[in-house]
DNA sequence: GTCTATAAGAGGATAGAC
DNA sequence: GTCTATCCTCTTATAGAC
């Protein structure tokens, strides 16, 4: 551990991309440099460039590792054909998947605006992905006669925006377990689109 | 306009404001320099100083003044007392101040981690007093039998994220106009709340 | 109040040794 | 694969002239 030299590639990529993402959303992609970088993973900042051509791929790596990750999440446990079933899937997973991994989706919506142009075109078609799996469960559903929604995509939007928003303010040793945030959010979603019950 | 040299102190103050503002909203503050600060302004770095005694100062000032404003305004509206229509006044203030301000709103909650330790305990107080006044709503609502419930303090921080997040989306040249929006959000507050109606 | 000039350092990225 | 050393640019902030 100790050694100052050799060679490590099967465990230092996975820990600059480690530290990279812990730091990037602790202080922000701009605010954090290659030496910072280095410095928490334990080498000198240009052995960061065996791993990745500059910064900004880095960057653009965790960001859309996130995505596919939550896309390909998504696709799995997405079963039901019951709309009203398949939302609660959604707003369930949802807020699982955004507790387990908070620098995650920190990074990915709060680092959008540090991507260069092409970079931020592929993340943004990622994200509208994820939000049309959403638009279909509620299009669905309207059609089904199941929910009572005025407009799907403002409400995909805002229910997004809501279930997203559980990152900003839960603490494991809060007043609630993670099955009572969920419960919650579920309640809050269930009646946001009208469906009885 | 194109002297180089002289007295301003009128037009250059709030000059400097509206130029970090936009700047620090567009690449965020890590990325934006005094110098380009300076330069939308048309002075030197140097003169800035003469406004504000560091960077850190201009973001923290936007940010509180943003808040302090935010509080002020709402304070202004909130009249009623029947708890459906504060909350109907709230939800349609909360959205027309959020279009009203996008880059006020934008730094206030995407530069937190950049401001430091004792300015974030100032900024999340103020953040804080706004939430209480949409939790005393609901609380009252709940009281007086017209909510829903099951967790007001979650409903609280659901809402503001869904309602803050029309930020993201909407565009003054898009589909729906901003009484559309005002009232698509209401028709699912309402809904999420178990408001009738 | 604004300028020019500068101090003092941190930034990303590369070269060549091992 | 990692190190040391370095290039060159940009950074915040200040000093002193006007």
């Amino acid at each position: 551990m100790a050694r100052k030299t050799g060679s490590h590639a099967e465990i230092t990529g996975p820990r600059i991309r480690d530290a990279a993402l812990r730091l990037f959303a602790r202080h922000g992609y701009a605010a954090v440099s290659m030496r910072q970088i280095a410095a928490e993973v334990g080498v000198q900042a240009g052995a960061l460039y065996a791993y990745t051509s500059d910064k900004q791929a880095l960057l653009f790596d965790l960001m859309k590792g996130h995505m596919e990750h939550l896309l390909g999440s998504w696709k799995e446990v997405a079963r039901s054909a019951d709309p009203a079933q398949q939302l609660e899937t959604f707003v369930r997973f949802h807020i699982r998947y955004h507790l387990d991994r908070p620098d995650e989706v920190f990074i990915s919506y709060m680092e959008l605006r540090n991507l260069e142009p092409e970079n931020f075109v592929a993340l943004e078609s990622l994200r509208r992905r994820y939000e049309d799996a959403l638009q279909d469960i509620l299009t669905e559903g309207c059609a089904a006669g199941q929910f009572t929604i005025s407009d799907t995509r403002v409400a995909v939007m805002g229910l997004i925006a809501m279930l997203t928003g559980v990152s900003t303010w839960f603490r494991e040793s809060g007043r609630l377990s993670r099955s009572d945030v969920e419960q919650v959010y579920w309640d809050m979603t269930r009646r946001a689109v009208g469906l009885a019950g």
